[in-house]
DNA sequence: GATTGACAGATTGTCAGACAGTCTCGAACA
DNA sequence: TGTTCGAGACTGTCTGACAATCTGTCAATC
């Protein structure tokens, strides 16, 4: 069980606690469904079971773990059903992100954007370090949202792409789906900075739909 | 195979606790930004302060209390604009429920939503009682979510509510506006009804904004 | 062989008590 | 008026404990 909480930072425990098992769940280092004894979480996370217990309440709320009863905590596994219920909720919520964001176009944010997408390019034509992928559509999301204007939605949003990452994992996905989601995005970008809400969601409607 | 266990509840303690507290605050017996001294909540509720604080982590990550540390828990309140995006979610959410259901109207879940309904409407000609609203819309949206099919979708939309419902306390709504809802709403459930997943969507954020 | 029952071990649910760190608020002071 | 400084009030965290519950195993039973 390899994970640790940050050294120093003003956070309280728990709230270390939690980030450090949120990471690791996101990043793959427990399988989902994988169960989670107590304290083996307490000896890796070098803390007392009550604040592993609350990190483990808050992750639960946010939907990356399960506690089942008297038995404990598991990874969350998720079914065919929820993802596909997971993508309608993530398309209705980029899509409004969109909408939002080319009623008032904020130039830094498109920037962040439009450079994310070069990135992408990039390595789509094997001039990137395709390990950097996921950092950089991370990049991308976030100023999109950044650029809505709306931080509640950009905190659900973190949470839906959390437990997609956890999916992702579990399922495959196509490799050849790159040059297409680059297409996809270089829509949304293009109807952001033309100012066209309804077809910045439309885009970005289609940009969920075919990455499910 | 359809059997239950005994009336007695089976849920945890925290999890009453955390069900009671939720109740608390949807109702409005705590003010928004009202302090929760956990000794206190612990008398209240009968519980250990381990399990209350695991309660209260929960109702955190739920968007219902505030954790400042060092401070305690706090009836989160809600700022305009977080109000606003609030809103704009929930339109949003509703939007994607009211076309995902015109997909496939579930005459069952129909028939809910069109006698929730005709209650409003008893409920505007002064036919009914008007402290049974809120109960009466309740349904009509549980109806419109479980019609929907999208399970997680639903689970969101109770958190928006309950958030709102203390916003609502907050702020003061126009007593005219039941007619006009009624009005939407039964524009909404005939959209479905008549499978038009656009139609049913525009309807559906168009009520939501206007609620706001 | 499949099913049932019972038991031991592992884990969770919950509590009480303790103590240091941090915040708040008013009094004393410049 | 504005600042400093304590005293109290709470929270953050840990430890230890014990009952309730779950799980896997193994023998008894049909």
């Amino acid at each position: 069980m390899d994970v640790k909480v940050s050294a120093v930072s003003r956070d309280t425990i728990t709230v270390r606690a939690e980030q450090a098992l949120r990471n690791a769940i996101v990043e793959g280092r427990f399988a989902a469904g994988e169960r989670l004894v107590e304290r083996r979480l307490c000896e890796a996370l070098q803390v007392s079971r009550s604040s592993l217990r609350e990190a483990l309440r808050s992750l639960r709320s946010e939907g990356l773990v399960d506690l089942v009863p008297h038995r404990g905590p598991v990874v969350a596994r998720i079914s065919v059903e929820q993802a596909r219920d997971l993508y309608a909720i993530r398309g209705a919520l980029e899509g409004l992100a969109a909408r939002t964001m080319a009623q008032h176009p904020d130039p830094q944010a498109l920037e962040r954007m439009a450079t994310a997408l070069e990135k992408m390019r990039d390595i789509q034509r094997g001039a990137g370090d395709p390990a950097s992928l996921i950092p950089v559509k991370t990049e991308f999301y976030r100023a999109l949202f950044d650029g809505a204007g709306n931080a509640m939605l950009g905190a659900m949003m973190d949470n839906l792409l959390a437990r997609i990452s956890v999916l992702r994992r579990t399922s495959f996905s196509r490799p050849d789906r790159l040059s297409e989601s680059v297409r996809e995005i270089a829509e949304i970008v293009a109807a952001i900075r033309a100012g066209d809400p309804e077809r910045a969601e439309r885009a970005s409607r289609l940009h969920v739909e075919r990455a499910c």
